[in-house]
DNA sequence: AACCCATAAGGTACGACTAATTCAAGAGGT
DNA sequence: ACCTCTTGAATTAGTCGTACCTTATGGGTT
């Protein structure tokens, strides 16, 4: 997604990478370089590097005299998007998605409500222009074109927030919207009732009216927690 | 904090990251990989593996006949704990504890919320006992023991909460309250107001009402909010 | 039970070679 | 004279292989 090839470390991560996050060792399982070396034909340098970064996502621990040991899921770096890539080209994506909207559903409406009150005029510009851009391509089909629009709104929303935390899952919940259209619900058209929530957001935030920006964003996020039989009673 | 020396790589790192992140290079700045071997005094391959940790934070970039080139604060993983933990111990801490603080302010109230749903009795019987300890410490100076209560009554409602995103928080959470008990705020006992919120808010998770532990979460959090002047109107 | 040592892993260092990419000099055309 | 394209040399990271160091473990000895 990132950078394809970046080197061979890079090439053994792409398939090591998956295998772990993907639950392929059990947390415990001891690796060791050399047999891996071996098994991806490169040289115990190039899978040192591998290792360490493995190392720095906290998916694995390396020690002396014992080898390369997996960690339990609990201790992975789950913020890192690279390990969020992995974990959602895997077998458990439904669960990823799930807990990814979820995070979704506590951040954007407060983020919603900052942007209210710190977006410049070119980004309340750029979120009405996407909010049109979002009904224009509302019906027919077009969900494509929907689906970029609707991830441009929401990062637009997570930048003005002027928050950094907000704003770096930017490329999260462009995840999470292209899972949705990709692969699992949203079977015709979106939902027209979302598509105007996102244009009274815009306008909200236009208004420089904080509590109703997040509480408009706050409908969204109920709704795309409902498309996941999240409920929230 | 974590693994003080883990090896050469660690060490080179221990000094290295804090200077990037603490913006000892500006953005674009340039660094060869033989001269950072020189002057930490290790060789090649043990440089290359402490690049390799940098790049995989987003910190640095790699590329042929360039060199490390230090990339914009913007794209760097703020949520890779060893990011933050550097970043708190540099020059703009201030700023980090804002951030994360805002942060706090939206996941927070959520994952009580979900906590008063899914808490475990044991998870609901430690709340109480770590709320309770929190009033046990709350008067005469016994800072660090009501902070190491607060810190466990928030890892606490994030586990609680089910979703592995908020649960992995804990840390963060943890670092600003370490980071308001030591450094900044926090003059003599803690605000008695807050006190009693911690202890409603786990009689509204054992009582199972999460739209109440919720709402005084939140209040909670505003209050963190205040004390950095970070106004909600 | 305490101790010690053989051993098996990762950790470090070094040197040689490869490969990609930048930059500048020069050829050629306009 | 100016611009563009080509080409090649220089530079820096990338890869490999080997030799050796360090440490934790586990079994064997006292």
């Amino acid at each position: 997604m990132t950078t394809p090839g970046r080197g061979l470390h890079g090439r053994v991560l792409d398939t090591l990478g998956p295998e772990i996050t993907g639950g392929g060792y059990p947390p415990g399982s001891v690796l060791r370089t050399d047999e891996l070396a071996q098994r991806f034909d490169v040289s115990r340098s190039v899978m040192r590097e591998a290792v360490r970064v493995l190392e720095s996502m906290h998916l694995v621990e390396s020690r002396r005299r014992v080898g390369v040991t997996v960690r339990a899921e609990s201790e992975w770096n789950v913020y890192d998007p690279q390990v969020i890539r992995w974990r959602l080209a895997g077998a458990d994506r439904p669960r990823q998605l799930r807990s990814l909207t979820v995070l979704r559903s506590a951040i954007e409406p407060v983020a919603a409500g900052l942007a209210a009150r710190h977006a410049t005029p070119e980004q309340c510009a750029e979120l009405t222009e996407r909010a049109l851009g979002m009904v224009a391509h509302s019906r027919g089909h077009k969900l494509e074109g929907y689906l970029l629009h609707d991830v441009a709104f929401h990062r637009v929303i997570l930048e003005a927030s002027g928050n950094e935390m907000f704003a770096r899952l930017g490329d999260v919940v462009a995840e999470v919207l292209a899972g949705r259209t990709h692969h699992d619900v949203m079977f015709e058209d979106p939902d027209p009732a979302a598509v105007t929530l996102h244009v009274r957001v815009a306008e909200a935030v236009r208004a420089r009216d904080a509590a109703r920006a997040e509480e408009l964003t706050r409908e969204i996020t109920v709704g795309a927690l409902q498309e996941l039989d999240i409920l929230a009673p």
